[in-house]
DNA sequence: TCGCCCACTTGACACGTTTCAATATCTGAA
DNA sequence: TTCAGATATTGAAACGTGTCAAGTGGGCGA
């Protein structure tokens, strides 16, 4: 390449990086040679001499939830205007895929790291920190003060879902979610529980579920569609949209009329809740601010500026309701 | 690293990837220094040195479109079998980010991309590939013999989509979608022109639009709410199933009954679709099959095989009668 | 004892870039 | 004419790894 341009490979390099530097004539025919050849910088090597990447990397568990790439595309434009890339990575729900990610991440050096995960994982994210790569914690509260993080007050959530139900006047709930060991899922049991304890005279059950895609939603509702009508429970709160419309969609095709005979909650507010078959009641945090405030977090803790705001952001969700709790 | 464990580098560099040629007294040393430092390979180096990255990308014009995050999800899954690391990216269908991408895997030196454009692309593909980077093209066929892609006959599923809105007695159709220089949308209502020719009595009207995304499907739809009655279509083809959604929920609002009054399909068939307000009639195309395909032509180009499978893969479209085109 | 082979280890080099000190060339003022 | 200073260019060094030829030493057979 300098070569065919007859200039040192020192004076290519001026060129790419501080091109007043250069004459006008060599800078000519550094510009032939480069179009000729079709040169493209080695990123390789650039990280190497440079000692950083220019990319952030976003592990999402599930790229196909709408809450996930929701998230990830506001990543992705307020990287941008940080001259960021970003790597979006997919770990299907499965933490050796998550571990086999953020080792791959590690050694293509990115910058920092946003993970958005169900597992616990704070440890190894402080093993990683520790070693210069920082990381914010999306949609999981960190334990840890030193780790930073984004997320929604989901026991406030988990709340509100309930308490908007009890109001309707229903007594016998149903919670749909897990595992339990997700954090998630828990605090927004837990904020259910809170308010049924309040209100007395509830019950709640709760349905376990693995995966809480549309597909485990669906299974759930055959379950309760084969139930005896008066064992049903006359509402739903259940811990994800998805798993909300799986529900819906097999309660309405067995007769089910939704909210009168069961009312149901989701939470997320993805978009595709708004156009179901009953437009789905949820409670909603503002993904986008999500997004951007990760990458905000993360980037001041790239520079080391101290971080302006405080470490663990967490967002307050708000009741959305819709058809699927309210009659028309 | 090598310092720690008081051996040289090279003996370093054996241990990661011939852990046999190393006695086992040093192989203690230097697994423990490795723990001490935490130390992980670096990859900038290494790429550097092997001139290989062991990553491929894809490149989605919209992730939050489910259309492209099942086939992000089933191309990670095949590339997994194949030791190979997928990195995502979003190119929100902006040309320009498309090619800053591209410039950035380039520079990243992947070892292949998987491209979902919605526009014409393949010059630059060509340069691409011209520089050692091979490409597989995804949703859009390819015109050039070299270039390999992965796609659906667009011109077909229009045809069976307008097809089946005609055989249900359809009269005033409308085409929702654009721009009509995107292949795919052209082809789709190319397919269609050619069922309404056949019929002979039929209108097609086409609506503009410029996204593709639900919120381009509910304007769309409140223009023709606020339509008179007896000007409005009486059957709606939609060129995908975002816009179908974003119709469906302004229209079933504003009191249209679907599909009585307004008939209605989409296209791709996404999980959304069929748990909508309507369950969506749509043309189907086998999303995961799509990444599979994907990853195995864009590896036998990696590894130089002549490539087993025809290199244009033309995958035949399925239509999914539901309730918005069949009272039930 | 000598020589040979084997197992293990080493050090130098290359990959493609940036950076930096050093050199070469030119400009304008004294 | 000379010299200081600016401007333009160069070549070497360094980043962290894999490879390879070369080296070390030990064991074993003759």
């Amino acid at each position: 390449m300098a070569t065919l341009a007859e200039v040192s490979n020192g004076t290519v390099s001026h060129y790419l990086n501080h091109p007043d530097r250069v004459s006008p004539e060599k800078r000519d025919r550094i510009k032939k040679a480069i179009d000729q050849l079709g040169f493209v910088r080695n990123n390789a090597a650039w990280q190497l001499r440079l000692g950083r990447s220019g990319t952030i990397a976003y592990i999402a568990p599930d790229v196909s939830n709408p809450f996930f790439s929701t998230i990830a595309e506001g990543v992705e434009q307020r990287a941008a205007t940080h001259n960021l890339a970003v790597f979006i990575s997919n770990s299907n729900r499965s933490r050796a895929r998550e571990d086999a990610y953020l080792d791959m991440f590690e050694a293509q050096q990115v910058q920092g790291m946003l993970v958005a995960s169900h597992d616990p994982i704070e440890d190894r994210l402080t093993q990683i920190r520790a070693r210069g790569i920082p990381s914010v914690l999306v949609g999981q509260r960190a334990m840890s003060e030193a780790q930073p993080s984004v997320s929604v007050d989901d026991v406030a959530g988990g709340y509100m879902a309930m308490k908007h139900l009890i109001d309707l006047g229903r007594k016998r709930i149903a919670f749909v979610g897990g595992p339990l060991a997700i954090r998630q899922v828990a605090d927004r049991l837990e904020g259910a529980g809170t308010a049924v304890r309040e209100a007395g005279d509830v019950t709640l059950e709760v349905l376990n579920v693995t995966n809480r895609t549309i597909t485990d939603g669906r299974e759930v509702g055959r379950a309760l569609a084969a139930r005896p009508v008066n064992t049903r429970p006359d509402a739903i709160f259940a811990v994800n949209d998805l798993l909300a419309l799986g529900l819906l969609q097999v309660l309405v095709a067995s007769g089910a009329r939704v909210p009168d005979d069961i009312a149901l909650v989701g939470y997320d507010d993805i978009e595709y809740g708004e156009s179901s078959i009953i437009p789905l009641t949820s409670v909603r945090a503002p993904h986008e601010g999500f997004g951007f405030a990760a990458v905000d977090l993360l980037v001041s803790q790239m520079t080391d500026e101290p971080p302006a705001t405080p470490k663990q952001l967490v967002f307050q969700p708000e009741l959305v309701v819709r058809a699927s709790t309210s009659a028309r």
